[in-house]
DNA sequence: AATGAATGAGACTTCATTCAT
DNA sequence: AATGAATGAAGTCTCATTCAT
């Protein structure tokens, strides 16, 4: 009697279900939309019965609560940086965030839509937005820093925060139309090159 | 303005009741989201019973394909220009876009969210997703033309395309921030000038 | 082709089935306690489907508040007597009640089990909780009433209140085994009579 | 007294964890009602989880069985008395009755409302009702072995037994009222002299 | 003996859709 | 054309019970 594997009864501790959850809920809460969000498609996605997931989770909303936690972390954890070049700083910021867009295409996926708003609670919503906010409040720091510090020549800060929020936005929508990841470096590298010259007031660097 | 206020039953001719309901049914899944796309919403919004709306519609399904139907006409009908100048062109086409954002908020949630994806089923949702591709399209369009055309320097297309949808996007998305119109206009029109002065390789216009 | 009536979907008015569903949910609570108290027992007596209920009651706990407002009507509409003497008032109570019980023997069960307060809200529980308190007042202040008026002989009102309830609780009990109106009604009879006897302390009417 | 007080995985021989459980079971039953009355609401009160409870029964149904075999134990392990004049036979039993009522208001509960009888099977139900039915039947029974003696005068006794069982449900209802003790004593007792006085046909002891 | 993950049944509630009126 | 009652299929969540550890 070789004995199936895949009939027995899964187990794994709450550590390590927690985690797989919400995994699979940000995938196709990205992926799939709000709409999808559902105890049952993440639990056939994870292989258990929906009942199961409220051994982890007291509700559905908590698990959109622990998935925006999450997001948070991913979004925000390298973004702080102190370079008195606030150029610099704006780059780093750029090239972080398309970090994040290639090696997690479901956060990309959060820029760009409001799936994850939508599974939210309003109050969990708020918190989203706020990530939104933070980032364009960021872009917009480092333009008018650059600016004082002469580096813009006659751009204005907020065209360009335009520029550069719009160029992340677009490079997100790119990622999850499945281009491969090289290719989508490059191209982010060169829009990098393009928005610094703009930024600089149009004199090659 | 001379229809009935009065309490009493409304009746209204098919073809009108359609397009109330695609219009309100548009306007709830901008907002609200594909979650809230519900025949009671849509219903409450006009103010007649749920029931009443499949008079009209066989299925909300069918509602989201008229809605789509609706988008597709404001998004496209302007866009065919003529100019052989190709940077003409694109600048003809990215304030056509924003004059649609501007003057109507729910298409700008759509070019955005893909609320409307969600509300649609999937082979609908694949019409939605063309509308954004021949948009992408367009642009790499016009931009290769510029450059056969040599107006745009050393500019790479593909980048550039990357900086043109992108100023789209996150003007649209500064437009679902209730500013005003006429500073988003005016917002517009700056960014245009800095885009095209990036277009043609930094030299000053 | 003579139609078959039981297989026709059944539609009653709200204002009907309100009172139906309220009437079948009493009911249950009593006869079966509010562990069956449930969407779908309501649902299969009545002849409709569990879902069917939510159109005429937003929750389950909008039932049971309904059921509750009933009961206090049935059970205080016709308490109110001015006579002013007070162990008149006693005996017009206790009739009153006695009656109630043998006309509705789910109320009965009310005033005997918890059922009701089982099946409700921790808020509406202290509504039924005070028809209790207040029929028990209302017996208290008759006897006290009767001491006044020199009714009672020795007779303290306490202790004789302890017997006019628990002979209407005992009576109540009788009455929940089937056992036959007219017998009930007699024996209430002789129970007053000996009620009165002992609080007009001992001497024979 | 060696148990292991400590944060440790407490662990007891079945027998004492069965009675645990069943004490708890039935407080759970007497004071929140049958819809309370979860294997997780008694483990918590333990302090197990609730799995551990199905170690020791089989099901929650073996638990209440238990519980119903404690209350009768409870109730009529001191009724029995062969003491030749029947009414002092019924007044053991009455004071027996409040005794244990005061001793264990839960189980004064059970007396009043159905909560055991909602928490069994239909077949364990028949069993209480049965304990009900064989208070009413000593009741009665006392009373007509009183009438044969001569003892009550003209009072007969079906409607005498109506006032000795409601005085009993009377005094239960009273008890779980938080009212002291010592003050429950004592209306019982004046209560019993009022019940005497009318059962020996008003004429005063 | 106990824990704690999992199952499966069942409860409440919402919603698209149907249909008698 | 509209109302409003009803259905039936989801969806969230609870609970008894099982079982690997």
């Amino acid at each position: 009697m070789t004995h199936d594997r895949s009939k027995k009864r899964q187990r794994k501790s709450t550590d390590d279900r927690r985690l797989e959850i919400i995994d699979v809920a940000l995938g196709i809460i990205a992926r799939q939309g709000a709409r999808n969000f559902t105890a049952k498609n993440i639990a056939s996605e994870i292989g258990i019965t929906p009942g199961a997931i409220f051994r982890h989770f007291a509700t559905m909303n908590d698990i959109v609560e622990a998935a925006i936690d999450r997001v948070e972390v991913i979004l925000f954890e390298d973004v702080a940086s102190d370079d008195p070049d606030s150029l610099k700083r704006l780059e780093m910021f750029f090239h972080n965030r398309i970090e994040v867009i290639l090696r997690n295409r479901d956060i990309a996926c959060m820029l760009l839509s409001d799936h994850l708003q939508q599974a939210a609670s309003e109050q969990q919503a708020g918190r989203v937005e706020q990530f939104k906010v933070r980032s364009r409040a960021h872009v917009q720091e480092c333009l008018e820093g650059a600016r004082d510090e002469g580096a813009l020549g006659a751009t204005e800060p907020e065209a360009a925060a335009v520029l550069v929020q719009g160029a992340i936005l677009a490079l997100a929508n790119a990622s999850t139309g499945s281009s491969d990841t090289k290719k989508l470096e490059k191209l982010s590298t060169k829009v990098w090159s393009l928005l610094e010259q703009t930024l600089r007031g149009g004199r090659p660097l």
